[in-house]
RNA sequence: GCCCUGGUGGUGGAAUCGGUAGACACGUCGGACUUAAAAUCCGAUGAGGCUAAUAACUUCGUGCCAGUUCAAGUCUGGCCCAGGGCACCA
């Protein structure tokens, strides 16, 4: 029996605990169905679920139901992203262990989304930080090791001071730590990196293949990567035999207009490039350059400096002389670190250049040149020699295979992108599977040997090194080649490597012998549909998309991009502005589950804005939202008894008031159909669930001339079509009604075309394109009809009296316009 | 500076192909029911003009300016603004 009113507390507990019981969203590895793969990304166990999770989730979740309603085998898992600093930091502050508070945590969530309702196959969870998992990272960071994709090295890196850890380049944000907005600072450490600059050409290439990615995303991806074409020169120093500085530059067509050449402050070989005469001022300069933040240094506002290093190279195509300066504007990390100057076609070179009176060179000219200003443009060549005249364009490539026929010069493709820095001086993660042996050096673990457990006796509280250093049980090991005393490496990976796989664990999640399975994998992905913030498109969709092809050639799996569909969802806002805590604007889902039930929430969070677009929680919106599902669920209510769930009608028999209900009904599995598979459009789904809510409620107006065929028609249609969003409510209307099984079982509403449509139009009648007339007629009428109709229009024709129709327009079933002179 | 996304009522947002701009809501106002309130149900709601009028009619209206077209929120060109990304990248 269904309650008079609605009250989701009353029933959404049990069906959440039903479900519990029978897991019917259990995905099959093997089944004769099409596959569907929806995932989320994964959560990081904070604490609490947040309104940002909810939306991810529902989304998700309702796609994976409306697939599965359509036929697919659907893969719907969820799991945990589970090492990382909060639980590191709560363990310091609170004397907890990471471990512990890590798992109560996922504890407490994992039934928040329960309670949610959502259709996850939990028998596939995966949480990173357990040695089940973490034993197949390690075993994955060794195959990358194998095929020469990991190695350490000593490099200036970027450290934060508040976090005591070294970050990857994706991690600094305008200079400033990802986490804690801590300005970065730079540390010369030996860590351990990932070659993802190894597919930086294949990563770009294959944005175009990712049809179904935004072109937010594939544009943030294509300029982290920024790809340059240009060229290598190499200048000999006049004063010191043998030493060249080469350089990289795009605009090879200036280079009859180098009057100097730049190297940065860290520039390797500039201790030699510097006379004795400027050793002290150029010291002085280095220093403070050492100095400067990166956030400062990066400013383009600031003015530019520099000092002379006394020495000078030859421009090897004029043989003119050129002084070496060193300024902070050339970066020591992208192209060769020094820059060749052209101060008349390059804006920094030349504010350098006016500040320090250097010489300037015109060697390009074109439309909008003035003399005396800096000129960027395209252009053609003059003071250039043979190559006087020639299109700047064309300049570039010929001047490049001059420098190259000659020696002093190569053409060369440069990328912004670096090395993945995956080591983390922190305790919370991964260990890295490698020893360090005095005999044999860098040593891999063998895969016996895996997983590196994390150990308990570890002290949290120093800074500035791995805490897996205060664990002599954990730092002390034997070589796995000569089994003499050895070190463990004692940083642990980023969490961003651990989150780069848990998909392909999922398809094969309790399988203790390998990662996954190499059909099974190959079968699931790549994922269909894959839903997340966009805060990840230059972080983990970067790392993800290089993980899979590098597994590619570990000849682990066989494909090369692991996301089919990319859905980024929008922010979860609240009147208006961003949730935080420090704002105290953040909504908490256990009370919304306690207040509204769950259905409400899912149903808001859906409505009002497209899943891509930033979303505006509101009290107001909640409580409409929870008056609607008591308005549909007020109909099954008062009907029950007399809805059938097997109804029987024939719609040339019906009544116009009947049939119009049988329209609108097929009307809505239409659109709600088009809705979904168009871009996923759940707002405009949610209001044709009140259109055709509002549709049933005209209908029974009048009591007395309800046919409960047609009723039990609508209304099962209604239950069916909205069952993905409001889970609990549907499953507890339709067990009410004596349905067998579960409404979530039950296969997508068909629709017939010709039904889909109402069976009279609204024909407008335009005059000179403004719209004169509506008339009601019927669906399908020929041309010449309608344009009778129109012309039968008493408005039209004291509109056409007396003058000269031109021509008519007609849009069949839609419109008439009469072009009158 | 370069790139991406967006700009529609008081608000969130609708509008396959160029073809009724403002679906569906929120809010507001009014009505029914009620002793009263809540809940519920019904109705009005882009701006202006004309009007006794809520009827009829009419003008304007999708960031701005042009253009194409019988017809433009939608297409083309040029701008403006907001949000996001990249950036002393040579």
């Amino acid at each position: 029996m269904l309650e008079k009113e609605y009250y989701a507390q009353k029933f959404e507990e049990k069906w959440m605990n039903k479900w519990e019981e029978t897991n019917p969203y259990k995905a099959l590895n093997n089944s004769d169905k099409p596959k569907f793969y929806a995932l989320s990304m994964l959560p990081y166990p904070s604490g609490k679920l947040h309104m940002g999770h909810v939306r991810n989730y529902t989304i998700t979740d309702v796609i994976a139901r409306f697939k599965k309603a359509q036929g697919y085998n659907v893969l719907h898992p969820m799991g945990w992203d589970s090492f990382g600093l909060p639980a590191e930091n709560a363990a310091i502050q609170h004397g907890a262990d990471p471990e512990t508070w890590t798992l109560e945590n996922i504890k407490y969530m994992k039934q928040q989304l329960k309670r949610l309702g959502l259709s996850v196959d939990w028998s596939r969870e995966v949480t990173t930080c357990l040695p089940d998992y973490y034993k197949w990272t390690q075993w994955l960071f060794l195959q990358l090791y194998k095929k020469g994709l990991a190695y350490k090295k000593t490099a200036p890196v970027n450290w934060c001071e508040k976090c005591h850890t070294v970050l990857a380049n994706e991690q600094v944000i305008d200079g400033k730590c990802w986490r804690c907005d801590t300005e970065v600072t730079k540390k010369n450490l030996s860590q351990w990196f990932l070659k993802i600059t190894e597919y930086s050409e294949e990563l770009l290439n294959d944005l175009e293949k990712l049809k179904g990615w935004g072109d937010n995303v594939k544009t943030m991806q294509h300029n982290w990567i920024g790809k340059s074409k240009g060229a290598i020169l190499k200048f000999k120093v006049k004063e010191i035999e043998g030493l060249e500085i080469p350089v990289y530059t795009t605009r090879a067509d200036t280079v009859y207009g180098i009057t100097y050449l730049v190297v940065a402050p860290e520039y390797p070989d500039i201790e030699k490039l510097t006379t004795p005469e400027n050793k002290e001022k150029v010291e002085e300069y280095r220093n403070n350059a050492k100095k400067l933040s990166e956030i400062e240094r990066l400013s383009t506002e600031r003015i530019k400096t520099g000092v002379p290093l006394g020495t000078h190279i030859i421009n090897p195509f004029t043989g003119r002389v050129c002084p070496v300066l060193v300024a902070d504007y050339a970066l020591v990390d992208y192209g060769t670190g020094a820059v060749m100057a052209v101060p008349y076609h390059d804006e920094r070179d030349f504010d350098f250049a006016k500040k320090y009176n250097l010489p300037m060179i015109q060697v390009i000219t074109g439309d909008g040149f003035e003399e005396g200003k800096c000129y960027t443009e395209k252009g053609t060549l003059v003071n250039s020699e043979q190559f006087t005249g020639m299109d700047s364009v064309k300049a570039r490539e010929e001047i490049t295979k001059y420098a190259a026929e000659k020696g002093f010069g190569e053409f060369k493709t440069q990328y912004r992108l670096r090395d993945w820095l995956i080591s983390r001086q922190r305790y919370w993660g991964a260990p890295i599977p490698i020893v360090y042996c005095p005999h044999c050096g860098e040593v891999a673990l063998e895969d016996k040997d895996l997983p590196v457990l994390l150990p308990k006796d570890v002290d949290f509280s120093v800074q500035g090194k791995s805490p897996l250093a205060t664990s002599e049980s954990f730092k002390y090991t034997t070589c796995p080649k000569c089994g003499a005393k050895a070190e463990r490496d004692l940083d642990t990976m980023d969490t961003f490597v651990c989150s780069s796989w848990y998909y392909l664990r999922y398809t094969d999640a309790n399988n203790d012998k390998e990662c996954f399975n190499r059909d099974i994998v190959n079968k699931w992905l790549p994922v269909d549909q894959y839903v997340g913030g966009i805060e990840h498109a230059v972080l983990h969709l970067l790392y993800t998309r290089f993980f899979v092809k590098a597994l590619r050639d570990c000849n682990l799996l066989d494909f090369d991009e692991p996301i089919k569909n990319l859905l980024t969802q929008g922010m979860v806002l609240k009147d208006g502005s961003k949730m935080s805590k420090s704002k105290g604007n953040t909504v908490d889902p256990d009370d919304i589950y306690k207040n509204y039930g769950a259905d409400t929430a899912r149903l808001f969070i859906l409505s009002d804005s497209p899943p891509a677009r930033d979303f505006d929680w509101t009290d107001a919106g909640v409580e409409g939202c929870y008056k609607f599902l008591a308005r549909v669920y007020r109909l099954y209510s008062k009907f029950e008894g007399k809805i059938k769930l097997e109804y029987n009608f024939d719609v040339k028999n019906l009544s116009k008031h009947d049939e119009n209900l049988v329209r609108q009904a097929h009307i809505a599995v239409k659109k709600i159909t088009n809705d979904i598979e168009n871009e996923f459009q759940f707002n405009t789904v949610i209001s044709r669930y009140r259109e055709f809510t509002n549709s049933i409620y005209d209908y029974i107006k009048d009591e007395n001339s309800i046919n409960y065929d047609v009723l039990s028609f609508a209304l099962m249609t209604l239950l069916k079509l909205i069952s993905p969003v409001t889970v609990f409510m549907a499953e507890e209307i339709y067990s009410a009604l004596g349905g067998k099984g579960s409404v979530h079982n039950l296969p997508w509403c068909e629709y017939d075309e010709n039904l889909a449509k109402d069976s009279n139009i609204t024909l407008i009648v335009q005059v000179n394109g403004k719209i004169k007339d509506k008339i009601e007629a019927e669906q399908g009428l020929p041309d010449c009809e309608l344009e009778k109709l129109a012309l039968a229009s008493p408005k039209v024709q004291e509109l056409t009296n007396g003058k000269t129709v031109v021509k008519t327009i007609i849009v069949p079933n839609k419109l008439v316009n009469i072009v009158v002179k």
